[in-house]
DNA sequence: TTACAGTATGGAATCGATTCCACGAAAGGC
DNA sequence: GCCTTTCGTGGAATCGATTCCATACTGTAA
């Protein structure tokens, strides 16, 4: 592999010189850019980004910590971050945790190693001691999605109050009184927030308190169906269910399937936070709210550069928007 | 951030005695070992990668190209292969070509500037001039999925012929005759792999050679809608249809729906390439040839890693599993 | 003509690690 | 008890870039 010296010894000018131009600094002559330039090419000459790095001390990394990529809301954030870093001049690190903690935090000790300039975080669970060490280094840090406790970095995530405002107005529109809410768990900040907003809205919306009707899972189907099941055994009908995010909408469907057979449950209309593309395929279709992942990851990139350029940008919640599935009116 | 010299310098050692003790050579006493691992981690010591990569000529950092890591297939197979790369050490730059050769152009760059040990690319159309200049560069690359014309690397990818194999022995229980196939793009090798392997096979199991019934897409669903629409108006009514890839499978559907109403599509069964999970939600359920991204994104870093040591790792096609999802008899 | 400001350049120090080399001390062989 | 390995260590060179500093050169003003 060709280097910086080979390329000044074939432009014959100083390394020096060569850096200069092949940085693009102000300070170099017509005549030498055109011979250094011409020299990278024929040579093909690469910068050797570990060496930049050393002596800049920046890497144009950034760090991508998500739970699991296979989930869509993630894929479509990890899309739309990568090309806002790309759009930037970063590139970035991907990395699953798996909603484990040692692999979290061996991720962060992988990232910290790799000198990333900084971090964007869909945490799990609680801090962990490598994230406090980071955020005593002063690494730049963003939150994805959801917060973590005592943890202060700028987060961009779901306006998740929004959201259960629209599909408490939807749900009102529909006329349903009697609404079974499946929750996910209250360690996590968006299954508080939802939980806690649905609370604060139902009656304003005509819907029933009946405590009954309330359960969490644990925002997984399988954990989700016990919840559903265990309102059904509680001896509550309801009309409609709203499910907190994806697969517990989906765990209480099953579950009322099963139970109550594919006819009634046709009758009962279902809505989730977190629109999965195929909800339009289920009989009956579910109507969701949308998180706009794309918006969450361009922002929380746009953030973090701030905070790397030295700015305090703000956290942001970016609205939803809501997939009205319905068919017809209800009876 | 404390630097070795830091930690040295605590420890009441030498630079190189520290440096020794911290890759772990046995040229250490059990006395400086403990001593340095203490300062260490005192002051929380994190080795610099990039000055490590510039010395050792080795930066323990693979780049994965996808062409767009929202797709499930891709999602999957990212998942698989960042677990597979973190277990021996490696983290993961990820990135997306989006289908355009500039893009990918501008990652390839990216990447040989970061010094990647290895590439994993799946690749979008034809060989690029970077593809070309990394190759002859004898950089370690695989291909994932996809091959490309000119490039001898190792190729992981699935199955195939083993997968239309398996969906043209479905449609031959299912007792189909008048099968529509609705195919990709001849230069994308998964295309003409699939419909080479239709063609072959379709007499062998009892299904009409009318070409009338096979045309082909763009492997999205807007073109695939057209294939499908292309064959209707040819007179032609399958009485089952058989989409490439997933999306292809989907623009049919949505075609034959709308062409010939809910009721005589629900008549019809579709079997795709490529299963997607909410296939079972759709009305018909959608019977499918499911890849194995996992093994496949696990096999393709197996390979990297075994060529980054010299090896010389052969390719390796991925069998598919069938999913059955047709409810009882046909009449 | 002399002085001075402004540019372009070469040379050298530097970033933080690894690794080679040489040296002293301890251990083993006769 | 002397000679030879072996082992642990310190010091220095090195990886490939960037950037500071000093210098040479150009052109302008007094």
């Amino acid at each position: 592999m060709a280097t910086i010296k080979d390329v000044a010894a074939r432009a014959g000018l100083s390394v020096g010189t060569t850096s200069r131009v092949l940085s693009g600094s102000p300070q170099t002559s017509p005549d030498s850019r055109s011979r250094v330039l011409a020299a990278a090419k024929e040579l093909g000459y690469v910068t050797h980004g570990p060496a930049r790095s050393l002596r800049r001390a920046r890497t144009d990394v950034l760090g991508l910590l998500v739970s699991d990529i296979r989930s869509p809301f993630f894929s479509e954030l990890a899309h739309a971050a990568e090309q806002e870093a790309r759009a930037h001049g970063y590139t970035v690190l991907l990395a699953n945790a798996n909603e484990d903690a040692a692999q979290a935090d061996a991720v962060l000790d992988a990232f910290a190693s790799q000198r990333v300039d900084g971090l964007l975080l869909s945490p799990q669970g609680p801090q962990t001691p490598r994230l406090e060490a980071l955020l005593e280094k002063r690494l730049p840090i963003v939150l994805l999605n959801r917060a973590i406790e005592g943890v202060d970095a700028p987060l961009y995530g779901t306006d998740n109050a929004g959201g259960v405002a629209q599909a408490l107005a939807w749900l009102q529109r529909r006329g349903h009184r009697d609404v079974a809410f499946i929750g996910g768990p209250e360690s996590f900040s968006t299954g508080a927030e939802r939980h806690d907003a649905y609370l604060a809205g139902r009656e304003a919306h005509g819907i029933s308190t009946d405590d009954d009707l309330i359960d969490a899972g644990d925002f997984l189907a399988d954990g989700a169906a016990e919840a559903m099941l265990r309102v059904l055994d509680r001896g509550a009908r309801p009309t409609a269910v709203f499910g907190a995010n994806g697969q517990t909408t989906l765990g209480a469907m099953r579950v009322v399937r099963e139970r109550l057979g594919a006819e009634a449950a046709s009758g009962i209309e279902f809505v989730s936070f977190d629109d999965i593309e195929w909800f339009a395929y289920t009989s009956p279709p579910i109507s969701a709210v949308r998180n706009d992942a794309t918006e969450i990851g361009r922002a929380g990139v746009q953030g973090l550069l701030e905070l790397i350029d030295g700015g305090t940008p703000t956290s942001r919640r970016v609205a939803t928007s809501f997939i009205d599935r319905a068919k017809g009116d209800r009876a």
